[in-house]
DNA sequence: TAGTGGTCTAGACCACAAT
DNA sequence: TTGTGGTCTAGACCACTAC
């Protein structure tokens, strides 16, 4: 259906004009793209063709648009990695935690947000817990911010039966043991392998509030799960906007079965 | 600029509708969605705001439409997981790519395409593979399927120095090593460690065309980096519909710093 | 008040698919 | 030949933003 195979539709060529003049400077991150009435002057078409090569732009995340203001060319994002290659125990005084650590190493300054409820575990959570459904669990939910900015938000659970009581029923906060295996650590129970199930979709409602991510970018989701001793003790659900950041891996190499 | 705050706008409440009706299987995957025009006579809507729905559920990859044809609901993806947990070396006769691995293990008959190029080094995999731009290298393209259904695209460099001559020039094929670690063991080279480095991007139109990705779906990306006593000897960038499979990591904990 | 994007109408012509 | 999606026109009204 493309018109005769040879002429590109006026909107795909629209978009690729502005695109190109992001890629090579001419456009700054932050500058304006002209109003889709002025655009479709411009270009000769109606302003649904104007329109559609803007949503096109949108999709890529090259643009953002805000309603009664127009369209500025998005900052450029900047891949973080996230990097997720062998954790290890604290030393003392240390920041542990894995988001912490990687934005010091990139010179941002961490925050987070949280907030801990009790819970019962839902047929999901007690699967991934090896608990029952109904189960009491402990539920937080974070918003991690670099440099002021929300970047990654997660929610992980713990059973009740191994947190309640103890010191580490709080969740991470101010003056508080920073990561999972160093709170676990404090009260016993030691975490001694993480399973990391990575997917990527298209970001909810929600989520676009929650961490600034325009419409049609996805989120890569990390599904983590801690063990101590054969049993899994947290289950965390990360979200990341997925242009912005990548994860790194090290896998070793074994000569033996692991499974 | 959605009406008064309190209205659905009509693209939306018809796009929620159809999407409804495959969630709650109303409408079975391959079934026919009825045309643009039917669709806006029956929501009392003209054609582009139907075609406006249509395009919203064509980016959540629920339903494919074909010019010409129609729209169907998308054969639900099943979610496979690709596993990149502990690498390990052959045992005699078995199969050691990852990838075929995986698709065995999950019932699928794995079978692949590849072609394989002398080229030069380009800035990127020069700086990856630690040598200069302009050196020779191997580049071999593959094309992964599963029953016979292209689901994974690769694209992998290795230095000629190391490989030129020797019996693993030619690319894993029928009757072959298959497996880089496998190939590398067999000339004595021997791979101790792994890097992957996961990222989501839109999917480009040759990559849509190549493993069948419908538009608006993302994929992930995994560069891979094969090191062997500290140097890198194959790099790999793996291409993955996003919406089809996730990675599944297994990460140690240890008690030293590994870096 | 003027500018801007969000939504929508009511058509049109074209190329490809199915028959 | 008919049905379908791909593309496009030339407008319209509304709500929010900026001034």
């Amino acid at each position: 259906m493309t018109p005769a195979g040879e002429a590109e539709p006026a909107h795909a060529r629209i978009a690729a004009a502005i695109r190109r003049q992001v890629e090579n400077g001419e456009l700054q991150p932050g500058q304006r793209i002209p109003p889709e009435q002025a655009l479709a002057e411009a270009n000769g078409v109606s302003r649904p063709i104007a329109r559609l090569a803007l949503q096109i732009l949108r999709a890529e995340g090259l643009i953002k648009t805000i309603p009664g203001r127009g369209s500025v060319v998005r900052p450029r994002p900047i891949l973080e990695a996230r990097d997720r290659t062998p954790y290890r125990r604290a030393r003392p005084g240390e920041s542990t935690s894995p988001y912490a650590r990687d934005a010091i190493r990139q010179g941002k300054v961490p925050t987070w947000d949280s907030e801990t409820v009790q819970a019962k575990a839902d047929e999901r959570v007690a699967q991934r817990l090896g608990i029952t459904p109904g189960d009491r669990v402990m539920r937080t939910t974070y918003v991690f911010k670099a440099d002021g900015w929300p970047v990654q938000a997660s929610t992980s659970w713990e059973p009740y039966d191994l947190v309640g009581g103890t010191p580490i029923e709080e969740p991470e906060g101010e003056g508080r043991i920073t990561g999972v295996i160093a709170r676990f650590d404090s009260i016993g129970i030691r975490i001694d392998r993480v399973l990391e199930k990575v997917h990527a979709r298209p970001a909810t409602v929600e989520e676009r509030v929650r961490i600034d991510i325009p419409e049609g970018i996805w989120v890569i989701t990390v599904d983590r799960t801690q063990y101590a001793g054969g049993r899994a003790v947290e289950i965390t659900d990360i979200v990341i906007p997925a242009d912005r950041y990548f994860l790194q891996y090290e896998i070793p190499v074994t000569d033996e079965p692991t499974t």
